[in-house]
RNA sequence: GCUCGAGUGGCGGAAUUGGUAGACGCGCUGGAUUCAAAAUCCAGUGUUUUCGGACGUGUGGGUUCGAUUCCCACCUCGAGUACCA
């Protein structure tokens, strides 16, 4: 009986679909075990074979766990809002809701190209993904909850004092009882103080702007990415260097009105969070980096409004809120350097201090840096530029004046957009210093700064700083910060470089925000039981022609209060009925809870009932790309904290455990076109030879006698291959080739059959010629091969090229097993007993393969499977019971083949939930090991001896031995090593 | 520049606390089977050699009876980040 794959595949992938073989219950006596993959977003291109790569390995995972007796959550869904549905729309006129399904479920494109649907493909690879959880985030009973989540943000208040988020109404009732002075919030930074007596006399619009300061979603007109390319804004992490991440297009600042989330909020907690979970370090390190944390002080500098030399004369007076410029440093001790001040050229306070002598200057300055790009600026940091304002500020302790610049090394989003500037202890303000002549004052114990700043805090002695001399960085530090807040000059201040995340998108295929705007023009929420706001129909996914995002183009679109209905944007009359919000939420919106829909992803009356929640409480493992890593990963926790701080989930991380699977790059095949003539291709071996001296003449006539010996020098240009054409030698099918384009249909070849190609690693890309599809594989070689040649590649975590001619390693291993079942007749007659060998060979298999799965090394364990089959065929082994046991262990990795090898050996339930075959250790136990021998730690050769010998006798009996007298030739050995169970080193 | 990770045969990779380097697979070489091919099976396969051995885990040093593994310096590649005060 053969091995044919394909038919049990499809037998078995039926039979787990019809039987819902991995529905999981929202409850069990079964310990609960949830296993997450991160859901894809569904592209018309498909699946290539890097796609399953985590999906495999979770996958295992959580077939292994059902073998252990877990009740095992392993869910899959898309997320299917997102860009490339919105330009393929704008480009075909087709409605992404449209392409989104075809994508998923299969059909065809506009072109008529059959799109084969994420879900099938999927199917093919046999996971045990429990479809009935299924969620889709551009499904309006998803967004639901997601526009929900948004109202509960609008709703809420950052509380320092309790450490958390809280209902907005505890904020309102504060201020009505006492004002706003008591209140310690995380806000906006410009509120105004104010008492319960002013509060209530404020309008209603006048509430509703300072309470927009306060809510964790709020409208605040800020600096934003624009992106004119894409006609949206981008977040800080849709953005590497300084071009769009989709595209590349360049993005510049402007001022717009935008959605914001408050998540500095939770920059303290969402660093502490990091400690307790088990996620890669480097992801952790890149969170911590974004968050950016800093601690140092915040010193006030008075401003002096005079020239320099009338300066001297002026009374002290005190500070007043307007009166002085405010800097975060985190080099507080060396306040004493200070020899000028920096402002980013776009700081609030320029213009009212500039001088009139300065103006001009500094406004041309001002024009220069901001008609510089982003880029520009971030691509050009060696060029020292700046200006002086005219203007002097005072140093507290010293009170000298200090003169006021501007510079574009200082950013205007960091801090406080001034920086104190230390010449001697920091290299940027150094070469200002340099360029500009400002005098550089040393305030080190013994260090030389005559050629560059001294910024090792570590060893740092201060010196020429009044009360600070002799001190080290960190008694500096607390004293001066001490001396700061007695005079009321400053603060110690921890400060995060981590920014709100601007949540607007002038796009169309997104969720709608529930969002009206009154007859104040504020922004109202829908209530909740209105829910979902679906997006509106569009004739054109554009812009307006006034700028408005494509929303803009909806003619059913205002908020009908009267009915609590959408209606036509023509009965807008800002009394009852109102303009709905334009924009809509940004990609990470939809993908920030949807682990924990799928707890109870069909709930309709609320995101996920309680006990749902509470009996799967969170993530246990989550498996994904590492590229999410400040984007999905951050704002999913931000997220879980706020859900936490209002008590709907029982943890505030998502996810115990997180493995970044690696990214699997394709080896794209090449040939050498000879130069000047396009039909003559050459072979890699040849071009090799040609680069040879010694051979460059035997390779040049050897052309010549097929292209004529006019040719004199050569040159070559590589061609991509596809690499269906390429076999396992690295040889090119002609015949195939020649077939592939008109172009190349008269080719010719040198050497004339099979040339060699050249091979070499790149990202996997149509344009490559170096894509595999995951379906090829499986029509070819079989799912179960496919997932075993992922996980055999190598390590997970790891990237690693694909090369399809491997396959038939692991291929004709899942032959092998077969047989080890099956002879030409059918089933084997496996009625022996097992034997010693066989048990031996079965429990160092289940050792083996349970300890690598539980260290996530799949690779190692494919390997185990290898030698446990190749033994047991040699042991010609015909038990039923080691034959049932191997099955088991191969059925989380070779999920169809165990299932059909399980239902022949007479069982007629799947193998799924089959307990996980107990190792025993007694099998496996040695009576003598292999000592190997090596003199001064070379080895020598090897001596069988008793494991249960001592140390002594390993001694006696080494020592006696004739290859250790030849070895020793009459030396004494100075010294024996002997490690029992382990090795013997004779020192001579 | 800074942070993190990695360098092992022709290739993917293995070696659990410092203890027989190269498991397993691909490829390659030879053989069996076949009219032939595919498939399958058997043997070999780090380099070198005077067939005793010698040399070998990016480079140089160190610790150790013994180092792919630990320490120091350097080189190369990859990822992230980038004037963060």
């Amino acid at each position: 009986m053969q091995y044919n794959f394909n038919e049990i595949e499809a037998k078995w992938q039926k039979y787990w679909a019809e039987n819902q073989t991995f529905k999981a219950a929202n409850g069990s006596d079964k310990p609960k075990f949830y296993v997450l993959d991160m859901f894809p977003y569904p592209s018309g291109a498909g699946l290539h074979v890097g796609h399953p790569l985590g999906y495999i390995a979770s996958d295992i995972y959580a077939r292994y766990k059902r073998h252990q007796g877990f009740n095992v959550l392993h869910p899959m869904g898309y997320d299917s809002f997102g860009l490339p549905a919105e330009q393929y729309a704008i480009q075909t006129g087709q409605h992404p809701a449209d392409t989104t399904r075809v994508n998923i479920e299969g059909g065809k494109d506009k072109e008529g190209n059959v799109i084969e649907g994420y879900r099938k493909q999927l199917d093919r690879m046999g996971f045990s993904f429990d479809w009935g959880r299924e969620v889709r985030t551009s499904d309006p009973s998803y967004y639901k909850w997601t526009q929900w989540i948004f109202i509960k943000l609008f709703n809420t208040w950052y509380n320092k004092v309790s450490d958390k988020a809280e209902d907005i109404k505890t904020l309102i009732t504060t201020f009505e009882a006492e004002g706003n002075i008591i209140v310690s919030a995380i806000c906006d930074a410009d509120v105004p103080i104010f008492s319960a007596k002013e509060w209530r006399q404020y309008t209603r619009k006048r509430q509703e702007e300072i309470l927009l300061k306060y809510r964790l979603t709020y409208l605040a007109e800020s600096e934003v990415n624009w992106c004119p390319a894409l006609g949206t804004v981008l977040a800080n992490d849709e953005i590497v260097n300084g071009v769009s991440e989709r595209g590349g297009h360049p993005v510049i600042r402007k001022k717009m009105t935008q959605w914001s989330m408050r998540i500095t909020a939770y920059a303290e907690r969402l660093l502490n969070g990091l400690e307790k979970i088990d996620w890669p370090q480097p992801l952790k390190d890149s969170q911590a980096n974004w968050i950016g944390r800093s601690v140092g002080a915040i010193v006030k500098f008075k401003l002096l409004s005079a020239t320099k030399d009338k300066i001297s004369s002026l009374e002290p007076k005190p500070l007043t809120p307007k009166n002085f410029i405010e800097v975060f440093t985190t080099r507080p001790d060396t306040i004493f350097g200070v020899s000028f001040m920096t402002l980013a050229p776009e700081h609030d306070l320029v213009p009212m201090i500039t001088t009139t002598e300065q103006k001009e200057e500094v406004e041309s300055y001002i024009e220069a840096t901001a008609r510089r790009s982003e880029r520009d600026r971030m691509s050009d940091v060696k060029t020292i530029s700046g200006a002086f304002t005219g203007a002097y500020v005072e140093h507290p302790f010293t009170k000298e004046p200090v003169p006021v610049w501007i510079g574009d090394y200082v950013l205007a989003g960091y801090g406080t957009g001034a920086v104190m500037s230390v010449p001697c202890g920091d290299q940027r303000d150094y070469d200002f210093a340099k360029h500009f002549n400002i005098p550089i004052p040393n305030i080190f114990e013994g260090v030389d700064i005559s050629l560059e700043a001294f910024a090792d805090k570590d060893n740092t002695i201060i010196a020429n700083s009044d009360f600070l001399n002799g001190l080290t960085y960190k008694e500096a530090t607390g004293k001066v910060i001490a001396a700061l807040e007695k005079i009321g000059h400053g603060e110690g201040k921890v400060n995060y470089r981590l920014r709100d995340a601007v949540f607007s998108r002038q796009r169309y295929w997104g969720e709608p925000f529930p969002v009206y705007y009154d007859e104040d023009g504020m922004p109202r929420m829908l209530d909740e039981k209105f829910l979902p706001l679906k997006l509106p129909e569009v004739k054109k996914y554009l812009p307006t022609e006034t700028g408005e995002p494509p929303l803009g183009n909806a003619t059913v679109w205002a908020w009908d209060t009267n009915n609590s209905a959408v209606v036509g944007t023509r009965l807008i009359d800002h009394k009852s009925v109102f303009p709905l919000e334009l924009n809509t939420m940004p990609g990470w919106a939809g993908s920030s809870q949807y682990f924990n829909r799928y707890m109870d992803a069909h709930n309709e009356k609320a995101i996920f009932s309680q006990e749902a929640i509470n009996y799967w409480q969170d993530v246990d493992l989550y498996i994904g790309g590492s590229e999410h890593a400040t984007g999905h990963l951050l704002y999913s926790r931000f997220w879980q904290k706020f859900m936490f701080d209002l008590g709907l989930v029982p943890k505030d991380e998502f996810a115990k455990k997180l493995i970044n699977q690696g990214m699997i790059t394709g080896t794209s095949a090449f040939i050498y076109r000879l130069g000047h003539h396009p039909n003559v291709f050459v072979s890699k071996e040849l071009v090799d030879a040609y680069q040879n001296e010694e051979t460059k003449e035997d390779v040049l006539r050897q052309i010549q006698s097929v292209v004529g010996n006019t040719l004199k020098d050569l040159s070559f240009d590589k061609i991509h291959v596809d690499v269906d054409f390429v076999d396992a030698s690295d040889q090119l099918d002609v015949i195939k080739f020649r077939n592939w384009q008109p172009e190349f249909k008269n080719a010719m070849f040198i050497p004339d059959r099979a040339p060699k190609l050249l091979r070499e690693v790149e990202k996997m890309s149509k344009s490559k010629y170096n894509v595999v599809s995951p379906d090829a594989i499986c029509t070819e070689y079989g799912a179960d091969s496919l997932r075993l040649y992922e996980m055999f590649l190598g390590p997970l975590e790891q990237s690693k090229p694909w090369n399809t001619a491997g396959i038939t390693g692991v291929h004709s291993f899942l032959k092998k097993l077969w047989k080890l079942y099956f002879d030409e007749e059918g089933l084997k007659d496996l009625k022996a007993e097992p034997s010693a060998e066989n048990l031996k060979t079965l429990h160092k298999t289940i050792k083996k393969a349970k300890e690598d799965i539980e260290n996530f090394s799949f690779n190692t364990s494919v390997s185990t499977f290898m030698i446990c089959v190749n033994e047991l065929t040699t042991q010609n082994c015909q038990s039923k019971s080691i034959l049932e046991s191997l099955a088991i262990l191969v059925s989380p990795y070779a999920p169809h083949i165990a299932e059909e090898l399980w239902e022949k050996l007479g069982n007629s339930t799947s193998i799924s939930t089959v307990s996980y075959p107990k190792f025993e250790a007694k099998y496996v136990l040695e009576s003598s090991k292999e000592y190997p021998i090596s003199f001064n730690g070379k080895l020598r050769f090897t001596i069988e001896l008793p494991l249960d010998m001592g140390k002594d006798e390993i001694e006696a009996a080494v020592l006696a031995h004739e290859k250790t007298r030849q070895q020793l030739q009459g030396r004494t050995p100075k010294k024996v090593i002997i490690v029992p169970g382990k090795i013997v080193n004779i020192v001579s």
